[in-house]
DNA sequence: CAGTGGTCTAGACCACCGA
DNA sequence: CGGTGGTCTAGACCACTGG
């Protein structure tokens, strides 16, 4: 008969982070062990077991099997950095998205972009370049080269109502990813494109994506600095 | 006797990640019910339910009680964006870490940095400025607004061999912290600090960490984009 | 209704740490 | 050696979903 709703593996980790959060336990100190606070408690050890658990791959404990479990020492910031398709987020805003696509081709990849591809040099690929607009305000620049392997059917696809990440991620499931976050300058053509000055800052987000055995693509996104900013939020 | 050193839910959980790594499962795909997994490994619920558990905390399944468990549509890209001490992350890589404080001082908080703060107007706040140097070479400046309460004697710390994030997290525990990463042209005065020109794109975190009742501490940490990006990684 | 996942128990064996 | 955490089992009750 649980008074509170919170299962009881839930109620622990509170327990234990309001300890933390309150001062009454620090970086460093012990926390009592998986007996004491199952007598605490009156749960069975599987249940305590868990939320201690959950807690230090969350970072907030470190465990040490034969020693104990202390309060981590740096409490991560981490905030799960979600790289996300333009379309929702400008949809969860509440905004309008529309995209003009300007270039939609294809060329033969150069040495480093077959290299970032895994394919031979000359090789044929799909190449793309669009503006994703906010209310009809210019927000996103996508550049982006395809790998023909993981979405053949790439240059016939209707990039008014899907876009390229959506697309690519239906045809060819995520299975690793890197990125980079970076400041700088668009080139002459991206900021024309953007409606903004060359000399105006971007956040630009180049990202690899890999699709089982193949490299699906390779993106470079700009987004105008006075436009967009990435925000994250950290508890516990 | 466990042939492979590897946990039972540890291979439960790589058989289903190599499954949708591998095609035979598909975003929206239905995943076997526990029961059917429990049969073909041999194992306990508890230990399978752990597996889709901690799968599902991951992002990559969405279970629903009654129905079932799919394999997730959008497969987040997260990767822990570590907003980590600079001394910290230069040590790493094996360079050397200096740093020269340009600004140590109490002033009067105006209205906007009271109000982020959780003080009164005009309240006194300690302010400091500095740079950290990487091999020599300015890479991060740091603008700081401190709380009293959080930390009374930051302006006796010798910021050449701890970072205010270093004093800060010693002395008030992080509980939570809001974030915002953007791209922005320098002031003046940071140019000049940092030893780029006024028209260099930078990358512009401003960050707020509250520690239990106190807002602690306000910051913001300005990187020339020429030198410095995030970067991150993401598997399954 | 039968099948699903969410939670919990009371045991158990083990590897490890520190005294 | 006793205490720690890491894992696993064979049950159990529940809330929820679908047909």
């Amino acid at each position: 008969m649980p008074l509170s709703p919170l299962p009881a593996y839930e109620q622990v980790k509170a327990f234990i982070k309001a300890q933390i959060n309150g001062g009454h336990l620090r970086p460093g100190d012990a926390v009592p062990s998986e007996a004491v606070l199952q007598q605490q408690f009156g749960l069975s050890r599987m249940t305590v077991n868990r939320a201690m658990t959950e807690l230090a791959a969350e970072g907030l404990l470190t465990r040490i099997r034969g020693s104990g479990t202390v309060v981590a020492q740096w409490h991560r910031i981490s905030s799960t950095l979600a790289v996300r398709d333009i379309q929702e987020e400008v949809l969860e805003r509440g905004h309008r998205h529309s995209c003009v696509v300007l270039t939609l081709e294809i060329v033969s990849a150069d040495a480093a972009l077959a290299q970032a591809l895994g394919l031979r040099s000359g090789a044929k690929v799909f190449h793309s370049v669009m503006v994703h607009y906010e209310d009809g305000v210019p927000i996103q620049l996508e550049d982006r080269h395809v790998n023909p392997a993981a979405a053949p059917d790439y240059l016939q696809v209707d990039f008014q109502t899907t876009t390229p990440t959506q697309y690519l991620f239906q045809c060819a499931p995520l299975s690793e990813a890197r990125y980079s976050i970076e400041a700088a300058l668009p080139t002459k053509p991206e900021a024309k494109a953007l409606g903004i000055k060359a000399s105006e800052p971007c956040l630009v987000i180049t990202r690899c994506t890999i699709s089982g055995a193949h490299v699906a693509s390779q993106g470079r996104l700009v987004y105008p600095g006075m436009r967009y900013n990435l925000q994250g939020n950290f508890q516990l």
